[in-house]
DNA sequence: TTAATAGAAGACAAATATATCTTTTATTTT
DNA sequence: AAAATAAAAGATATATTTGTCTTCTATTAA
């Protein structure tokens, strides 16, 4: 699998919290897991690490919950690098300690134009644009 | 990570194996391992898969060891298949159960074409092409 | 100012992936 | 036939990822 399954229940909750801020809405962990089908408390401790990292906000007590300051300028990227790291666009496929064309892998010219091309792909993709997907009604999060 | 460690020393193995193929010799666990920097008995473990699943072919005894029927008809796809399973091609980026255009996730039209090309590409990349490149010997295996 | 709400934090548990060790089986050489 | 070689098989161990549970802290509403 490319992405982790935390990082994958992350863009989902991500593109939920942000489908409700449009709104002027808040989301709870519980409605999150419940939109997108996650474990509850696992979902919490992702959701923890993106306010951490800056990608969510959130606030406690009563009508509290996650929103996201602004989906236009938070990028697919910036989610996949707060829970899964840089390496992924990054790390060689067949796991040489380092990856580069001083000393490739026989898979290193075929493979970093795909890399450098999901790494580009990832960082167009803005959080408001997967909503306006996700809001067509013809997408889904779970 | 795109694949399993496993998969990774998998691919790295094959590829040196096809290497003494192709000198007519066969390799042992033990050099293998040495060869692309790998634990050698998980190695061992990892090449009895392939073998079972005739990625590789195996002989016990003196002058045993592994060797690849024809390395010009074998895949880097074959091998992926063989230890992590055809799911990197299939399955959903952000985890849907199933990824399909009838439910398609808020990012489906923009991975299902990357995810293709890798699959072709995985497909068009014979071991014996790898190991051409290896040969070469600006491309390394660990 | 008390009760209720909701996230933060940390300890704990289960599942999976990675790695090792020992015994058995097949093959070859002497 | 016996000794040596090398993979196969299975049991076991460790690490990482995924998931749960409990307690603590902040905020809000009454
Ligand atoms: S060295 Fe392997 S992908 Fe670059
Ligand atoms: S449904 Fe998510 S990638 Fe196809």
């Amino acid at each position: 699998m490319i992405l982790s399954k935390s990082c994958e229940y992350a863009i989902r909750a991500v593109v939920y919290i942000a489908s409700k801020t449009v709104k002027e809405e808040r989301a709870s962990i519980i409605e999150i897991a419940e939109a997108i089908g996650s474990p509850v408390a696992f979902t919490g401790k992702i959701l923890q690490t993106l306010t951490r990292k800056k990608v969510l906000a959130s606030s406690k007590g009563p009508n509290g919950g996650f929103y996201i300051i602004n989906p236009a300028s938070v990028y697919l990227v910036d989610i996949v690098r707060a829970i899964d790291g840089n390496e992924i666009f990054t790390a060689c496929v067949i796991g040489l300690t380092t990856c580069s064309a001083e000393k490739p892998c026989p898979m290193h010219y075929q493979m970093k134009p795909i890399r450098d091309q999901l790494r580009i792909d990832f960082g167009k993709r803005s959080v408001y644009e997967m909503v306006q997907a996700f809001e067509n009604n013809n997408y889904f999060l779970k």
